[in-house]
DNA sequence: GTCATCATGTTGTATGATGACCTGACCAGA
DNA sequence: TCTGGTCAGGTCATCATACAACATGATGAC
């Protein structure tokens, strides 16, 4: 899977993408936004001044425009002008990936899903169905039959949290879970990949038990247990990621 | 505060923005991603090839790239081409306001808010120091004035939930709650107008009553009894919301 | 086999022209 | 006084063209 130097060096690692002026201006006006010199509400100069303030073509400032509008930081209205956007409500959130290098931010991000998959876990117990509580348990075996060929279960085992998520009738819940996960996942599945064969079969066996908790406690429609049981598997993944990613501190 | 017709009638609101053909094109290809149409890392036409196929200029064509590069969909590269992102880790999370109209959809936003605050209670009363817990009291106060003067006292709600996620010293919990908060506090508020005076102010004690339930769990450090009163106080609130905005049915 | 060089294709930037649209001023008529 | 029509100027939207910057693969010298 892995060719020769990966990204193992820190040397040897993809540049950052060389900051065009595009990005340039983008970053000036949005500064200028968030600093709040421009208030919400308030009218951007017109094209041809910042082409002179800036001394860049109109290409350019119509690619940083149109850039700003996509992220709903401005509006604009043909013959009338550019301005900041009243309900900067179309403002999404973000995470930056470059600042996830150290252990701290991953814990960080994690204890956001803490909170958000607790509450998913207990609006699962209350709501679920037949269906989606079919799909959980499928979700389920499909992380036991996983382990038994002595695959990691990384993708199955977000598969089965993603399922609860679901179970919510909330879509919501789902597509945050999604959002968060992405930054989660492959770390921890580098480190466990660290680990002797019986070893990480024993270590997903008793996430496993936790899973079943979980899943059992939806299935009785017992919302409070659901919550206590989802609670305790994040709290473990919580410690079990700390420890496994301080082991290799020489 | 409130000018003449605010947003009150449905008919004469603000037209939704005008169509124009960068955000055709920012469609078309978005809704290729999306479907896999166009696989991650997949390559995109080239400029030229696009300009040809959907008619238009290449200003359209490189707004239409500048906007999905915003969005962290695309990423380009000079002298090489465009493409999808590899790592769509960049892609933000978003709620689309247009959606909200609803109190179904209201109540959907407030779910997942509760996930969040009622951990960050938790982890405030565990993590909080002396000048955060201030902060928090601080708040409480504000909001005590507030309704001393008969006002509503939104923004001061607002403000005390954010310092008690904020002394999880964990930032992303006060940038999510922000995030979620944009989309709840105007509809309340205005509910909250219709009611006479006295009614405001009985109904407003209330809801402190529960923030100093909080506040003094949080102060002594009691992350269970604080995790259990922010849930009280979010289920209260969601059915305060839902008695609210069933009243004005005709 | 290694390295410089070059042709070719693609994105990045600049520029000028035209169309579409909004705003405010002015004005005629009720 | 008020309403509605017309017009001029300003601004964004779109188009077309040209050149610069960069990456890639082919070629050839060593």
């Amino acid at each position: 899977m892995s060719s020769l130097g990966d990204d193992a060096s820190p040397l040897l690692r993809p540049l950052a993408p060389p900051r065009n002026r595009t990005t340039e201006v983008v970053e000036r006006l949005a500064g200028e936004i968030a600093s709040g010199r421009l208030a919400r509400g308030a009218r951007l100069p017109t094209e041809q001044a910042l082409t002179e303030a800036f001394r860049v073509s109109r290409t350019v400032v119509r690619e940083a425009v149109a850039a700003l509008r996509a992220e709903g930081l401005i509006e604009t209205r043909q013959g009338v002008g550019a301005f900041v956007a009243q309900d900067i409500q179309r403002r999404p959130f973000r995470i930056d990936p470059d600042e996830l290098q150290t252990i701290g931010e991953v814990v960080n991000v994690m204890e956001l899903r803490t909170g958000l998959e607790i509450e998913a876990a207990g609006f699962a117990a209350e709501r679920a169905d037949a269906g989606t509580r079919g799909r959980i348990g499928a979700a389920l075996k499909a992380i036991d039959a996983a382990i038994k060929r002595g695959d990691a279960a990384v993708d199955e085992d977000f598969a089965f949290h993603l399922a609860i998520a679901r179970a919510t009738r909330n879509p919501h819940f789902a597509r945050l879970l999604e959002f968060l996960g992405r930054f989660l996942i492959p770390r921890q599945s580098v480190r466990i990949g660290l680990k002797k064969a019986d070893d990480l079969k024993a270590y997903l066996e008793r996430i496993q038990a936790e899973h079943r908790q979980i899943f059992a406690a939806i299935v009785a429609g017992n919302s409070e247990a659901a919550r206590k049981a989802m609670r305790r598997h994040l709290m473990n993944s919580r410690t079990r990621y700390r420890m496994l990613s301080q082991r290799p501190k020489r």
